[in-house]
RNA sequence: GGCGCAGUAGCCAAGUGGUAAGGCGUGGGUCUGCAACACCCUGAUUCACCGGUUCAAAUCCGGUCUGCGCCUCCA
């Protein structure tokens, strides 16, 4: 399989440290608020990255940090009276709720910021004492061009840097030696959380987190680092410095970021009214619809998002979830169990879309075109199962909608509910009435079901219900 | 100013040298008491524009226009 990599910016072929075992680590969202439909995408999409290498049999082990010390964290406890504690932990409980809705798998391991200082402190001084790194009243800064490989990732060029924002020489940093020299670690301020270090209380710069515990939970070089395209640079060019300058070897092989999503064509942003968070969006959508939705583009294009987009994702989310719930209840109605010679000539077939599946994805995970294969898949279920099809064909086709649906991480079975007793009966009496052709009743009935959302359609094989 | 990405049907979106996938929507039809689902038919002589290379270009090269991102801890 082949993915591009940020560093070579080419498809490379997917060679993975240790056989059959993928280490990757992706950059989790600052937990200071709801998270944005925007913080949703490299979530959504990197685990279907995971999923996909799962999918193929590798053992992924699977590290994504949430960043609970931060300006805005602190700002907020502020506003609310509370310790910065407090809010990140309360965000972290609601983004992974909303991360569950999405049916995002649970990291091996997300680790706390706040519970690994002691690493990144050591991290530091292994920094400071091998000349990357110095300290300015309290203040630990990176040397930036010390290490000559600095601007590999994000290909620039230190010195257009530099003159393309000049303001920054004037700006006031006069502590540093150099103004491209970043944070590694902060002095307190009055009312901040603070950790104890060799340069007096303070607290870790944001870039030295991500190094930090890449290397605790996955080790000094990883398979694959991802997250948005907005932290190639500085974030991933920074980390790339520290931890190889700390280290003494390469960081990751591979670097995945995904494209931004825009609303209606514009940047997402509080003053423009188009910040939407991903628990307003569950209000009005199953969370699928909105996990259909990014996959329906390719991860590295920009992605816009909007009330109509939603719309027909929705619809089409719905074309895959109705075949499979069809070959389900054709499956309760099956008449024969086994497959005839014909079924396994038309089953057979079938592995077509699979492989056209998969092709896509190993083409640097093209998920518009994998699902292009799903819909294929599902057209083919419509048109060649019915009633007189065997429960062998009907599973068959059934699992695989789900092993291609799940790897997108579409949940397509029905959440097996009961119906009332007295719902039974209704639907039992509408069938009555209509067989006497009252279908005044018939109508009456399937409003009256319909005010209690459950939406009956009448197929050749029978009654089928789903809930509105 | 520097670096980079994108422009394919009404909308979304694959396709990166061999003659335009898929979905949504629209219109027509089949099925059906009606509705819904499903199925069939319906769509770009053409891929922002202008040149060039080639037997062959949406795909490669040069230029133009338009939109967007990064260059101050925003996924």
């Amino acid at each position: 399989m082949k993915l591009y990599n940020t560093m070579s910016k080419k498809k490379e072929e997917f060679v993975p440290l240790e056989d059959g075992h993928v280490k990757m680590y992706v950059c989790g969202p600052t937990v200071y608020n709801f998270i944005h439909i925007g913080n949703a995408r490299p979530m959504i999409v990197f685990d279907t990255v995971r999923r996909y290498f799962e999918y193929k049999g590798y053992d992924v082990n699977f590290v994504s940090n949430f960043t609970d010390v931060d300006d805005k964290i602190i700002k907020k406890a502020i506003e609310e009276g509370v310790t910065a504690g407090e809010i990140s932990k309360r965000y972290i409980a609601e983004c992974k709720k909303d991360m569950d809705g999405m049916n995002i798998k649970p990291a091996t391991k997300n680790p706390l910021a706040t519970e690994e200082i002691g690493g990144m402190v050591d991290m530091i001084q292994a920094l400071i004492e091998k000349g990357y790194a110095y300290e300015k009243n309290g203040t630990v800064y990176y040397r930036t061009r010390r290490f000559k490989d600095y601007g590999k990732l994000s290909h620039k060029n230190l010195d257009d840097l530099r003159s393309g924002n000049r303001s920054l020489l004037v700006s006031g940093e006069d502590e540093k030696e150099d103004p491209l020299d970043f944070v590694l670690w902060k002095p307190k301020k009055e009312g901040e959380p603070a950790w104890k270090s060799p340069w007096g209380e303070g607290r870790p710069g944001w870039h030295i987190e991500c190094s930090e515990m890449s290397k605790k939970y996955l080790g000094e070089q990883i398979d694959i680092h991802a997250g948005g395209e907005d932290l190639v640079f500085p974030h991933h060019e920074n980390e790339i410095a520290q931890s190889e300058a700390a280290n003494g070897k390469e960081f990751t092989k591979y670097w995945l970021h995904n494209g931004f999503l825009n609303i209606d064509n514009r940047k997402m942003s509080k003053s423009l009214g188009n910040f939407f968070t991903v628990r307003e969006i569950s209000e009005k959508y199953d969370l699928q619809v909105l996990r259909f939705f990014m996959l329906s583009a390719h991860y590295r294009s920009p992605l816009n998002f909007s009330a109509d987009l939603m719309e027909a994702a929705k619809s089409g989310l719905e074309r895959i979830l109705t075949a499979a719930d069809n070959l389900q209840f054709l499956l309760g109605n099956a008449k024969t169990e086994t497959m005839t010679d014909g079924e396994r000539d038309v089953f057979a077939k079938s592995q077509e879309f699979v492989d056209s599946f998969e092709k896509a994805m190993d083409d640097d995970f093209n998920t518009a075109d994998a699902i292009a294969a799903v819909f294929d898949l599902v057209k083919y279920a419509n048109t060649t199962a019915n009633g007189e099809s065997s429960e062998e064909y009907l599973q068959g086709i059934y699992d695989l909608i789900v092993k291609l649906t799940d790897v997108l991480g579409i949940v397509v079975e029905k959440k097996t509910e009961l119906l009332d007793g007295d719902i039974d009966a209704l639907i039992q009496e509408r069938q009555n009435a209509r067989k006497e052709r009252n279908f005044a009743r018939a109508d009456e009935i399937r409003d009256e079901l319909l005010a209690k959302g459950i939406i009956l359609e009448d197929t050749r094989e029978g009654v089928k219900w789903k809930r509105a």
